[in-house]
DNA sequence: AAATATAATTAACACTGTTAATATTTCCAA
DNA sequence: TTGGAAATATTAACAGTGTTAATTATATTT
């Protein structure tokens, strides 16, 4: 690797580390071009020498995040028993990632996507998200009760659009309007899916 | 009523007629001071004469929307039978209603709400809006089933969250990629749903 | 008709994303 | 090492945004 493609890395390293420090803290709204830029260093058209636009730049940021994530559930599902124990376990702790960090889930589902770049691939490594991170899970469930990979499919789906859901409405309408019910509802819900 | 208070609501309906009509063809995207008063017929700062800020305003709308949606739905499931046959028609209709009209969608759902007016009072209309449009079939299918309205409960919270979820990904992640495999993707799920 | 109150508009401001013009830095050949 | 070209970073500029204050126009009251 040459000298200025390390150097280009690195500046668009500065940009996405300012970037997601402001959607953790902050949010979407915390996000302009002239706070990234300022919070990498640099000039805020300089912004421009290495994304397309702002959206892309906070899109290239959904890896990332979905690494730290990943951290943020093993540390949590830790212990659990593979298979339905842990599935529950999953579930319980991608739902406390995102209300600590609602700007992210924001990022993952609300934000409209940048015209440039890899949209459908971003797209579909936030779709298929959650059936990674319980990829193992589900065929040990599958195994133990002898479901069809038809009726597991559709079990993806129902958990994925469940915690979704559950989130959407917590966060973006406060309803239900206390943390406690929305534990309370999310457990009811996942109840009902495994059981 | 007085006359002031005539003009004013009828000058507040100007401004709310001109943000629907936006928002149903362009969604919020379309959404500024300046667009919605030049469609009103006044100058933007008018606008704070009638409404706290923009978000109000297009909040204000909601109402509106799901009378819209009712209708539109109604012309749809007539001659569905009550119960489960019309619940299937319900929701296929609510379907087409926000992929026909995905700025409603992303009022209804996405959107952050204005910090002033009655967010908690909008919030649970839009969150119950789905019940009440089911409400009776709900009714119906529990006393054929001999369902538990606890379960009942679930399966209605099942279902909203299936159907936004589906809109979401649909509208807002292009996934899936076509309209054709989002039907048959929503057909799967509503029947896991009921059967 | 004049004074007062109210409503509508214009001016202004701080902020936004993006692009063009300019300044600075880096690279390369002599 | 130096000078010129190329690349990169920055500043200037622009059109647009939401909101508020100042001004103007209109309606109401005396």
């Amino acid at each position: 690797m040459e000298r200025k493609q390390i150097q280009e890395q690195r500046i668009r390293g500065y940009f996405v580390q300012a970037a997601k420090d402001i959607l953790r803290s902050e949010g979407l709204k915390g996000i302009s071009v002239r706070n990234v830029a300022q919070n990498a260093g640099y000039s805020y058209a300089t912004l421009y020498n290495y994304f397309s636009d702002i959206r892309f730049l906070v899109f290239e940021c959904v890896r990332d995040f979905q690494e730290e994530c990943d951290t943020f559930i093993a540390e949590r599902v830790e212990g659990a028993a593979p298979g339905i124990e842990r599935l529950r376990a999953i579930s319980k702790a991608y739902l406390d990632y995102f209300v600590e960090y609602p700007g992210i889930f924001e990022l993952f589902y609300l934000e409209k996507m940048s015209a440039y770049g890899n949209s459908k691939e971003t797209a579909e490594l936030i779709y298929s998200y959650l059936d990674k991170l319980c990829e193992n899970d589900w065929t040990v469930y599958s195994v133990k009760t002898k479901i069809s990979d038809e009726l597991i499919d559709k079990l993806k789906d129902q958990l994925r659009y469940t915690l979704i859901g559950l989130l959407l409405f917590y966060l973006n309408r406060h309803y239900p309007g206390t943390y406690e019910e929305f534990i309370e509802r999310s457990e009811k819900q996942l109840a009902y899916i495994w059981d």
